[in-house]
This record gives C-alpha cells, structure tokens and sequence, in this order.
DNA sequence: GTGTGGCATTGACGCAGATCAAAGGGGTGC
DNA sequence: GCACCCCTTTGATCTGCGTCAATGCCACAC
C-alpha cells in the first residue's frame, strides 16, 4: 500500500472502502433504520462510497459546497462554527451510525467545520440523490426527517446545557450523554476514552478548559468517576446523575 | 361572534380561517417559496386550516402527539423546554411566516411548548400528508429539508452565543435578530414592541432577567437604543453590531 | 529509546453576573 | 375607568468561573 497519502490532503472518495447498508452493523443507528431487504439494497446503490480520514483532518469545511451528507462508519468527530470575529463553538461530537452534514442543506453551503478527532471513516450519501430515492420511498423520506429532527432536539438539549446549568451539572451531563451513546454502541458505558482535549469539552460546554480540568478532579476526589488525562472510568452512575438534579431537589 | 371561548381551552380548527398560501403574503417567507402556481394549490389543499390563539394559550405542550407542524400566520410565539427537575430553557421566538413543531417528528411526541405571547394565529399543515406531498413535488420536499436545516443552522448560532458571548453581546445579538427579522417582514428595522418579558429574554440567552435590565439601561446611556419597557428603537446601529466584535479587536 | 511539544493540572486572584432586596410603574382584566 | 398585580428597574453584596501563571506529564515522531 502507498503511504504517499499526505495528512493534510483531502483524500479521495475510495470505492474499495465501500461496505453495503445491508452488511453494515450501524444500521439500526443509521439512515437505512426500517428499511425492508429491497429499500436497503436500493440505498445501497446510491452511497456514494467511503472515505478515510487521518485525525486532525476536515470532513468538510464552513463554506465548503454541499453535496453530501455523511455518516460515520468508525472513529468519532467534532463539527465547529467559527465566527469572523475570531469566536469559535464546538456544536457537538459524533460517533460511529450518526450523520454529518445536515447543517449545509439550508445554504447549499456547509456552515460549520467538521473534523476527525481519531482515524475514521464515513460513508458519503449524495443528497440530492438521497432526495430522490426518499420521494420513491416513504419511510427512506420519513427517517430522514427524523434523524433531521433529531438533531433539533439534540440541540435544544445543548441549549438548556448552556442557558441554566452549572459547570460541574454541564461536565456531569456530558459524561452521561457519552456513556449512554458508547453503550448503545456495545461498548461499555462506564470506561472509555475521550477523543477530545479538555479546550474542546470545555467549548462545547461554554467553560474554560481549566474549569473542565478541575471539574474532572473534583468528580474524582469524590468518588464519582476515576480520570486519568483522556481515560475515564465511571465509578458511581447513580450519584453522578444526581448531579443533575435542580439546587434545591423541587419537584416541580 | 360568541365569546364563550375560554382563554384556557384549546380552540378547534377554524376552517374559515383558511387563507390560500397562493393568496398570503408571507409565502415568500413560509413553506410555499419558490413552488410554481400550479404546485401551490396542491400545496393549499393540505393545509388544514387556521387556528387562532389567544396571548397565553398553548399551541402544543411537551408530551402531545405530533400530527402538524404549523406556520405562523399572524402573531408571536415562543418556544421552551423543561426538564422534570424543573429547569426551562426558552429555545426560540417566533413570528410570522416561520415554521413551529419541528421537533415533534423525531419522537412522535413534541418535545417542546410553543406559547403565543400575544393574539396570534397559524396555519395548520398535516405532516403525513405533507410528506406525501413533498414526495410527489421536488421543490416542496427540498425547501421542507432547507426549513429544517435552517433551523439546525440557527440553534447552532444560538449555541455560539450562549457558549462564547458575555451578557451586553448577547442582548446586541438578541436585538440585531430582531431587527433583522422585523425588517424582512416589512416593519421597522429600528423600533419595535417586544412580546416577551426581560425573564424570557434572559431565559433565551442564558441570563438572569436583572441582567437583561441592566444591560438595557446601559445601552440606553450609551445612546445605543432607547427603551421604555416593551418598546425599543434601535439609536445607533453601527455601534451595537461593533458590540459583536470580540473583546481585543482581533482579526483571526 | 529518547526528546519534544502539546495537553493537563493546580494555585492565586479578580470580575461578571447571580442573588437578595425593595420600590415604582404600566398594562390588563374586570 | 379603576384597581391590582405582574413586570421592570435599581442597589448592595456574594460567588462561580474566568484569567493569569507555573509546573508536570504523556503521547507521538523520529
């Protein structure tokens, strides 16, 4: 195999990388979800093909033309906006079965950066022949907007985050939110790695990285978690959702 | 006209309400932009009527099933989630020509309460049957995708500003938006009413409602606006947009 | 294996915005 | 038209997180 492959060229799509939605063991997390045998091999037809990329590499960039939506066959990525004044928001962390690029439909142009934060891959799924097939098949058309809707409701989650949690509440829901996603994945929900520096928790969760540092050493001198760097192991489930109760434990 | 409609019950579907989206003014804005004649009266033919509300009423709760989403005719909405340990986030404000319920699709369940913050009024449109629509007309079912990838586009920029902004930019923020809005629907760009209330403001943007106070006051010494409780008018353009610079002037 | 630079941790201090409190005004409902 | 109550404003004080700074560690490239 060639290594003349620079980590800082964007690569070409690899049809060879290709693997079928039916094959695919995401795909009860992913776009072909309740799909029967037929539609599955008809979505089949138009992914475009895989790509791979190294880490630190962009999928795509704000202002790139949009094409395609992307979904994650492996590895895990960050998507940013950046403002012209210099402001930058990580909007969220994806992992492997959920779609990128869906920012991009409105302006025919990608309005956030997304980047892979280990080695990945992501299969390409042409939106306008997406359109097509999903005006041919119905619950194709009705997922799609589901995963879209989803996706306002993830952010409308992220809101409430920003706009009324505290910071320990913030770093406590951000580790609950991972461990949920990586169990729904078959990995274990109380130890995992975090792909991404303590600058991008903390742009994410509106705190400064030092604050996200100490937080993680707070959870663990209590007993919470156990951290070291990027390795994070979840030591007491229960009191950490706590967390996430309001000050004063009313009801309503 | 009877008035034994109480404020607190949710009024039926009023189909003299109707108004063709061929004949309202707002299509340009709303769901019908850029079908040609003949698309839109297909287009009319699904909308289900009109609803009228009063100031204070619900148009969906948290927890409703999802049949519609709806287009504001007339009037002013907000949007807000609670969670069951009793924090809430106002996500949105909405006024006319602007799509409500989006959220509702992914779970089959609203996952947000949409309140009109005065007499307000909204068209009805079945999403099966929209979906049905938009699989049989291109345009539709792209605009359709465009409306929601605008919103997952604009819940991004509400999450920059709740993560990267102190409070006197996002209340500028909040104001241009305003603005900007206002004027793309033909009022004044420069005075306007506010419908919510300084709590809902700063709910929106993550602040307490003294703060919201406080930095109006202080933008009317700087004889950047003028307020008088609900009422705005923006006195200084150019110096309120320069508040969204960054704080050291920064280029990259 | 070794060197290096980005990443993480921890401490001291300051400040923006939260909290607590009180008073006044205007819109709304009757 | 009137009264009441919610909304708004403003002040004083407190505090959680940001800022600045220094040290240490680990992962990665060579």
């Amino acid at each position: 195999m060639h290594a003349n492959v620079k980590q800082n060229v964007v690569p070409l799509i690899t049809p060879g990388l290709k693997v079928a939605c039916s094959q695919c063991n995401l795909r009860e997390l992913c776009l072909p979800f309740g799909l029967d045998d037929r539609d599955m091999a008809r979505l089949d037809s138009l992914i475009g093909g895989g790509r791979k990329l190294k880490r630190g590499q962009h999928l795509y960039r704000a202002g790139d033309a949009f094409e395609s939506i992307f979904a994650v066959r492996s590895g895990f990525f960050k998507t940013d906006v950046l403002t012209e004044d210099g402001r930058d928001q990580v909007t969220g962390f994806q992992m492997a079965g959920e779609i990128l690029g869906m920012d991009g439909i409105s302006t025919e142009h990608h309005t956030c950066n997304a980047v892979a934060l280990e080695d990945s891959e992501v299969c390409l799924i042409p939106f306008t022949e997406l359109e097509l097939l999903s005006s041919e098949i119905h619950s194709l058309q009705h997922h799609l907007h589901k995963v879209m809707s989803r996706e306002i409701v993830r952010d409308h989650g992220v809101m409430m985050l920003l706009g009324t949690m505290r910071a320990e509440e913030r770093l406590a829901a951000f580790l609950l939110n991972l461990s949920q996603r990586f169990s729904a994945r078959g990995y274990s929900p109380s130890e995992f790695h975090l792909r991404m520096t303590r600058e991008e928790i903390g742009s994410y969760l509106g705190l400064k990285l030092e604050t996200v540092s100490r937080a993680f050493s707070r959870f663990q001198d209590e007993g919470l978690i156990s951290v070291q760097q990027k390795h994070v192991r979840i030591v007491d489930l229960a009191r950490l959702k706590s967390l996430l109760a309001p000050p004063d434990g009313r009801i309503a």
